[in-house]
DNA sequence: CTTGGAAAGTCAACATGGCTGACATAATAT
DNA sequence: ATATTATGTCAGCCATGTTGACTTTCCAAG
């Protein structure tokens, strides 16, 4: 607690002097976190025979519906070969619907069913009950931070995709 | 920018308001941000025929050197099966010594050889010039938010263990 | 001193979800 | 007419998680 996280330099700027030791304890706060974060989805998703991987699936699809297979890919970072395989469980189920672009008909465009809503609903439930828990704990100033540093620690490409989701869905 | 994360109530009670889009946008933070932290360390990785596993062994190893097995166990998270797969091959490959507890026999202490130190070196160099410029780039109060929203996000076991890692070793 | 239980290691089998490579189809774009 | 793009699919491989069963070693308590 009395750890220092920076100082601001004699002369004015605004520089950090971070040792070692706090950007290690950064490193397992990272991963001590998200283990949590992950641990409510799982234990739900166990029950209805998914994993992860359909999880994230769908919460892109839910957080915008109508985008295309392509998209997908890129805001998952994986193979098509290996998107496809939980997609087409998720399709089969009834849980997301493609339908076939108009403009371009190669293009699918996915949606989430009545069922896959529900799904998300729950899963979605589960993982912003322990972050709501956590902001408020934390409180407003904290939580600016925690977004700020996140966002600093993404790739560029994916930051690129972070804002454009919050831009089109004010 | 100009979203609210929070308000304090007129009542002067330090609640907050916090929107399910918001967390769902805390969420995707979490998700890209942990994309790139995992990144660099799995690079590097694939040049020795490790994966994220060992990585995780080879941290915490060096982060409590002469820990046990068990001890290992519960900060990972993951079967006795499972790890000792990673930690034999570590052990075999001379990157890990296995010494055999003094006080009881059945306990085996696990260190870091010199060549084991040299990759994690390695490991933790990417990562943390990743999280460096991250911190410095968010600023100091945002940094000391960031690690107070994580450590609340985590499971109270873990949130000990956590702690006991920054007391330990001081 | 015996015995129960803990720490560790191991074997086998299986599931998930990454990956590559190759190929097919349909539709757009040149 | 042809090249390219978006998608889907098959096959196989790998890393890493799981459960279950079993052994060895050894500490500790009866």
């Amino acid at each position: 607690m009395a750890e220092p996280v920076g100082m601001a330099k004699p002369g004015g700027e605004n520089l950090l002097f971070l040792t070692d030791e706090q950007l290690r304890r950064g490193a397992e706060a990272m991963f001590f976190a998200y283990r949590a974060f992950t641990a409510d989805p799982d234990r739900i998703l166990e029950n209805y025979q998914y994993g992860r991987a359909h999880h994230r699936a769908i919460h892109f699809i839910q957080r915008q519906p109508g985008l295309n297979v392509n998209t997908l890919l890129a805001l998952l970072g994986v193979t098509k070969q290996s998107l496809n395989r939980v997609l087409r469980t998720l399709v089969d189920d009834g849980l997301v619907a493609a339908k076939v672009g108009r403009q371009d008909k190669r293009e699918r465009h996915l949606f989430l069913t009545e069922s896959g809503a529900a799904l998300e609903r729950e899963l979605s439930d589960a993982q912003r009950n322990r972050m709501r828990a956590a902001y408020r704990q934390a409180g407003p100033t904290a939580v600016a931070g925690f977004r700020q540093v996140l966002e600093a620690m993404m790739d560029p490409d994916l930051r690129r995709f972070y804002n454009q989701m919050r831009d089109g869905n004010p």
